[in-house]
DNA sequence: TATTTATTCAATAAGTTTATTGATTAATTG
DNA sequence: CAATTAATCAATAAACTTATTGAATAAATA
């Protein structure tokens, strides 16, 4: 083969799997589906697309083997290929939260606009895991904290929290986590908790990335 | 912000810079600058486009700040913009060689034409460089191996290579090396060397890789 | 200050990507 | 085996991306 059409086959091959990244909406259900196996009309609903859609967006990310589907009854569950592709998303997002200004500032705004004013790191927290009065609150959907959480996290979904508040200890410290830096279950949390007298604090990070971590977790 | 708009600027930034990269030129314009510094004309030369279509691709770069640039008398000088972009592009190429066969095939299919049967990672090469009659050759371009080269490396352009063959020892392994993985320089001295009964290897990664790892290594 | 030179800009046509719609398929389960 | 259901396919229009061309710009040197 000539040197031009092999380096055009090389770069061409890496830039068609770079492709299949470089949309919003497939960020969107790559970063969704690091937190376990979702049905197509799951990701729809989730990511607010219509079903052929989101359809049509698995297919791009199936044919270059970034995820991976098996039937389950009338489902066909979706899933990240391999834990390489969530180290891929997972730098992409370190990255442009370290060196895109712009990406940092909307997060931020965003939590400045809900009163989240601290969060705090998986590496901090793992310093204070021992301290007494401190609650992990997981605030993602229950079958997402079935698929995995944190060792002793107690699991409230966003929508349930307001009328199960009395569950949760007035003193003390309650840590909120959910999918990722960019999942904003566990700002709502930390707004409601706070706006009641609980002091709270959300996880910078979220499961996946205690996951990837190698760090012990709980299933069901 | 409503939650919905919060995650398209989120998603739709990380998607802005990755389709930067999502382009089969622009990936072997970043796979260039890991070399050093090079003026839009020199980028234009080694890649085969036009200087039009090259200013063209930097300036999608720099709009995302992967790479910047600063002139030096008649020139632009451009470069990738921190270590971290050369760290993405490693962890891109390393998982298509790894995960997508077709990549890793064509890459094998090239070499095996050129009878380029082994190669040396570099913790093999590590291993091996207190062993007597290991020479390292570096057969990028001169201005390249001036910006930075294995410490004790002989260069020798691959133009130069057949006119200057008696300058290398008989005896011995020759280890050439030059931009990376999908660099031809190295594959192509091999060829020539083998062919000529020197004993030859290609290191399988570049310089850019010794020197991302903090291997140290020499300037000029 | 005029000339040279490297780079960028602007316009364009061809090709690619995306969301939408409605029809179709494939598998399960009653 | 018929009905149901989840997912995919196919066609389309609108929006982007790309390489090409030739003109314009901005900085450096004579």
């Amino acid at each position: 083969m000539e040197k031009r059409a092999y380096k055009d086959q090389v770069y061409g091959a890496l830039a068609d799997l770079t492709k299949a990244l470089a949309n919003p909406r497939r960020l969107e259900i790559v970063d969704l589906l690091a937190q376990g196996e979702f049905a197509v009309e799951d990701i729809a609903r989730e990511t607010g697309l219509s079903i052929a859609n989101t359809s049509q967006h698995l297919q791009v990310l199936k044919g270059v083997q970034l995820v991976s589907a098996t039937r389950d009854g009338h489902y066909l569950r979706y899933r990240l290929a391999n834990p390489d592709v969530y180290a891929a998303w997972q730098l992409l997002r370190t990255y442009g939260l370290n060196r895109q200004a712009n990406i940092a500032r909307v997060v931020h705004d965003f939590r400045s606009q809900r009163e989240v004013l601290q969060t705090v790191s998986i590496d901090e927290l793992l310093g204070k895991l021992n301290d007494e009065g401190v609650v992990l609150l997981d605030v993602r959907p229950s079958d997402e904290y079935g698929q995995g959480h944190l060792p002793g996290a107690v699991s409230m979904p966003i929508g349930e929290l307001l009328e199960r508040l009395e569950e949760l200890p007035r003193t003390g410290t309650i840590i909120a986590y959910c999918r990722g830096p960019f999942c904003v279950f566990a700002d709502e949390a930390v707004q409601l908790l706070t706006s009641r007298g609980y002091p709270a604090q959300r996880l910078e990070e979220g499961f996946p990335d205690w996951k990837h971590r190698q760090l012990p977790y709980e299933l069901a």
